[in-house]
RNA sequence: GCUGAGGUAGCCUAGCCCGGAAAGGCGCCAGCCUUGAAAGCUGGUGGCGGUUCGCCACGGGAGUUCAAAUCUCCCCCUCAGCGCCA
């Protein structure tokens, strides 16, 4: 969320940043948000004025007491001021609350560099990277492939658990390993803490990293439990320290997350209602970092260029574009996406999604910065960026290394994670 | 799932039975002392703003009361033992 200090000093800032996402509600929001806390102030100087009375009055009768003096008169005094306090606290609570329920719902400010625009049309190209294969006609999708090759299997899934799963086969599933070992090599040369973090989290912490809009759309709740299954392992990663002060002198904190990702939402449309590019499941390597605020641009950039350099080694062309406002969310103060080049396609999909959160998520998950133990006033920043996700990376590698004679090329750097394996094909007789 | 013990400030703890302004220690900060440091001594050290002061804060919520960390009810979480289990 929002500093609501920064609210209250610098209104006019906050106001101009909103303005940039071409959202008139959240201007609308944001104006009703500051009218609640107005009131909510006026409301707390005579809340707490009464208050007062009746503390001084408890005391008294306290006293009175103890001296062995008669309260009656002192305690029916307390009990006609206390007659307009329940409505006055009334006002309070419900001020503060709407209040508080105001600025958690505005979206992080956002960086200047982000660039401005409507929609993921406007996003900015800053990087591209490798040559492009142009002859979609020679190219498979990678559900023909994979099917040809028998190492998938999408009716099956469907039958078993719906659209948007499949089950992966056979040396497929050693190509995903590959993929997944690989970027937590890369990661962890780097200087990053490979994590398994729980795929449930609790309402609180998940209320903490993600916006509720999100929420609804996509998250799987447990029946029976107040659990919900993780869409990506940055939400368990950001909660880690929830209520915890860092310790500034441990900072950064590089985290390399592990995990099945689970997301409810698919937009059934086009090209993606069939294969492996956007499911219900997939696993992916996530960079996670918490640092001081000073760092995190620098280090916004240093997740990117991990995540580019994935897909240099996997020598897939991609390139990187910088999401503007209308594009970017609720929780990113910027944010990256790389796009890799599926062939047969034509088109750059987005593969990578590298975000610098600023303090929102750390300041609603409620972690602080500090020194030897003790709580400072300033609030981490958080960052998190795919290194690979390993159902998209699968789909472009295979439309990208495919052969005329249906196999398919293992990318160099996967090799020694394949015994050395250079294709896979289908196995004779199968 | 059952039984029991717990949740108090950055950390550790007292207070709870028997309601009356959150005690103490550690750590941290500042001052004194010192060549310097440690020790020692003194003071400070939760949040809010309306800042000579006040209000709020004892896991969360509701209730009783003039007054709740303390009594009552509901809920959450942690730990231990038992049960179950890949």
């Amino acid at each position: 969320m929002i500093d609501l200090d920064l609210v209250r000093k610098d209104p006019a800032q906050v106001e101009a940043n909103l303005a940039r996402r071409h959202d008139p509600k959240l201007l609308e929001r944001f104006a009703e948000a500051r009218a609640r806390d107005a009131e909510w102030r006026a409301g707390r100087v005579e809340a707490d004025r009464l208050r007062r009375r009746r503390n001084e009055l408890s005391r008294a009768i306290g006293q009175a007491r103890a001296e062995g003096g008669d309260t009656e008169g002192l305690a029916s005094e307390a009990r006609e001021a206390l007659a307009q306090f329940d409505e006055v606290e009334a006002r309070e609570t419900r001020l503060g609350a709407e209040r508080d329920r105001l600025v958690r719902s505005l979206p992080n400010l956002l960086d200047p560099s982000v660039p401005y625009g409507k929609d993921d049309t406007e996003n900015v190209v800053v990087a591209t990277w490798g040559e492009r294969i142009t002859d979609a006609g020679s190219r498979k999708s990678h559900v023909e492939v994979l099917e040809a090759l028998g190492m998938v299997e999408f009716d099956r899934a469907r039958r078993a658990s719906g659209a948007g799963f499949y089950y992966l086969t056979g040396p497929m599933v050693l190509l995903d390993l590959a993929l997944q070992r690989f970027a937590l090599d890369l990661l962890i040369e780097r200087g990053f803490t490979p994590v398994i973090p729980p795929f449930m989290l609790r309402r609180e912490p998940y209320e903490g990293v993600t916006d509720l809009a999100d929420f609804e759309n996509v998250m799987y709740k447990v029946e029976g439990d107040d659990l919900y299954l993780i869409a990506t392992s940055e939400h368990p990663l950001a909660a880690l320290y929830m209520g915890e002060i860092l310790d500034e002198a441990r900072l950064p904190i590089r985290l390399a997350g592990i995990s099945m990702n689970f997301r409810r939402e698919i937009g059934g449309h086009g090209v993606d209602q069939k294969g492996i590019f956007r499911v219900h499941q997939f696993e992916k390597i996530e960079q996670a970092v918490f640092c001081r605020p000073e760092d995190s641009p620098a280090i916004h950039e240093e997740l990117r260029a991990n995540a580019e350099e994935v897909f240099r080694r996997l020598e897939v062309p991609y390139r990187v574009v910088n999401v503007c406002t209308g594009d970017i969310g609720t929780v990113a103060a910027k944010k990256y996406d790389v796009e890799a080049w599926f062939p047969r396609q034509q088109a750059y999909r987005e593969v990578v999604s590298c975000s610098n959160c600023t303090d929102y998520q750390a300041r609603r998950l409620g972690i602080r910065l500090g020194k030897a133990g003790r709580p400072g006033k300033t609030v981490p920043h958080t960052l998190n960026s795919t290194a690979v996700a390993t159902s998209r990376a699968l789909a472009v590698i295979v439309e990208q290394y495919q052969r005329p004679d249906g196999s398919v090329e293992v990318p160099t750097v996967l090799r020694p994670y394949l015994g050395g394996r250079s294709s896979i094909a289908r196995a004779a007789g199968a």
